[in-house]
DNA sequence: CCATCTTTGTGCACGCGTTCACAAAGACAT
DNA sequence: ATGTCTTTGTGAACGCGTGCACAAAGATGG
């Protein structure tokens, strides 16, 4: 999973459960392509395997909603659906800004998943002056030098990075000081903000290297068939001193700024 | 966070923990920070505060792969990042093939943070015959009517779905039947894979959505500023029916209509 | 109105993950 | 060699999340 939050020590309030709270937008799918062939009840049962979750944990989200099923009959379609958005906050229109129009971030400002739900792209920030004014996807991209006035008079309370990992620290840092209260990070690199700030973070490598690792249990696995404890994965004691520390050349971290560009050590 | 496991009941071997796994990469990066500015050791509080966790955890997560810290000193920055690496086995080279090759897709596939870490594009496949042949990110598209024989010739056991949601499924079962035993799907949509091969999915929707959440949250308690337990999130009773259910065709039971086509219910 | 059958809502137990707190290990100075 | 000081490694407690299993609710049919 691409996700992660940041700050929180998990105490939410007496709501509902993060890890409900995570599937909730699961569900909503699934029930909104019920909705789209006029499917009008669902059981948990259902519901859980169109979700691909296991329908008690279903039936125990929904009680933290509240009881909006019959018993014997199921769920109403359309109320859940409603109850959902709602619940998510999805009735209101959040306008979200897009920062650092690359590759990425021109992908991002296409992507149809973004208007389906209520969110809305009102702005492309890049700090490239050559792109400034250019459309992409339709929307003219504005230079980062308006971001704090882009932000404030369109009332923007999320804001998505996209720029390169260097400038990410300090374009959330612009981003929060100027209103927003929420980020959602693709840079690879870990952002510090003040409390009341909620960050997620989506990374492409972290995904990669959590595969290879189960991708290298199961070829262990394969050749060591049926294995006691461990005997497996740890090829040898590898000695006490080895490291030769091979990469180290060409990172795509790519610093370069002569500033604390970079994640790595805290100044503390 | 975009991620989310599908099967594998948590069960894992006499091994790492699940989270203790999803942590080693942020772990690896700040080392590799670490690493190039030449800094020999470090204690683990500043590396858990360089990957914004708590020391604890991290030192905990470190037990799990043995014993290399020395007590008094820290932990020595290139053996770590030898050991890490070895673990996530990224010391080997990870062929990956990315399916789909449209605004993400293409993204993607010059996305730097691919080869740095031993992971290396394999082969780009899109159904779309006019981009057959055509280079992206310096790679030549191929047709997806040759997906088994890449798969099969380049040993490729990773595979990356960036197609739209309606053939992900499709996709993922040919990639499945092909060898890929890891995928990671950037489709909204739950995949349904046999055992043994593992799924992790990158969800933008889905992320915003709880980030909107946590948004509506915030601007609740801000207008009721100390309240009790409740009375926020929660604007009006709602009545009791709102939902302007549609129904009145099917009978109670709608189940699934002519074929499942869409991500919905699933076929059982 | 009663019997039966389906499906919800949840009490409960269990396991994983997190965090605190501290004893022990080792570096370093004298 | 001994003492001091730093930092690791982990025992233990706690809380969250998950899933089983079942009683209760309500629909449906007679
Ligand atoms: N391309 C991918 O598939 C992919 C995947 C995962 C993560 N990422 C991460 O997303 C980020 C963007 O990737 P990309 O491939 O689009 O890179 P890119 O170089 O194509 O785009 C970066 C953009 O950010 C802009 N930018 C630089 N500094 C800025 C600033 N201070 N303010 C505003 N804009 C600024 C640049 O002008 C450029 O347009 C990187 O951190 C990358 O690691 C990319
Ligand atoms: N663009 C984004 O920022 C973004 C973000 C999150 C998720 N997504 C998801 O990623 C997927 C791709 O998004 P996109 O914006 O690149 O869409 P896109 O339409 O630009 O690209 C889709 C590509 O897939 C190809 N394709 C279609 N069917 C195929 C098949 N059976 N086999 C192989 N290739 C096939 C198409 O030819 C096309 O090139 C979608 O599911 C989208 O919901 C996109």
């Amino acid at each position: 999973m691409a996700t992660g939050r940041t700050h929180r020590p998990a105490t939410r309030s007496r709501g509902i459960p993060e890890a409900t709270v995570a599937r909730l937008p699961l569900y909503l799918r699934a029930l909104t392509a019920l909705s789209e062939r006029s499917v009008p009840t669902v059981s948990s049962e259902e519901l859980a395997a169109a979700a691909g979750v296991n329908s008690a944990k279903l039936r125990k989200d929904f009680s933290y909603l509240g009881s909006y099923g019959t018993r014997g009959v199921g769920y109403d379609v359309e109320y859940l659906v409603y109850q959902i958005s709602r619940e998510l906050g999805l009735t209101q229109d959040w306008p979200v800004v897009i920062v650092g129009i690359g590759n990425l971030g021109a992908a991002l400002a296409g992507y149809g998943g973004f208007a389906s739900r209520g969110f809305r792209v009102a702005a492309l920030i890049d700090a490239d002056p050559a792109m400034t004014g250019k459309p992409v996807a339709g929307i003219p991209v504005q230079h980062s030098d308006d971001l704090e006035k882009i932000i404030s008079e369109d009332g923007v309370s999320i804001g998505v990075i996209a720029t390169p990992a260097g400038v990410a620290q300090q374009v959330c840092d612009r981003l929060v000081a100027a209103g927003v209260t929420s980020i959602l990070n693709f840079a690879p690199t870990v952002l510090s903000v003040p409390d009341g700030v909620d960050v997620r973070k989506v990374d492409l490598s972290i995904e990669l290297q959590i595969l290879a690792f189960h991708e290298q249990r199961k070829a262990g696995e394969e050749s060591s068939a049926e294995e006691g404890p461990e005997a497996l994965a740890e090829p040898e004691p590898a000695a006490a001193v080895v490291a030769p520390a091979p990469r180290g050349t060409t990172g795509t971290t790519g610093r370069k700024g002569p500033d604390g560009d970079v994640p790595a050590v805290m100044p503390a």
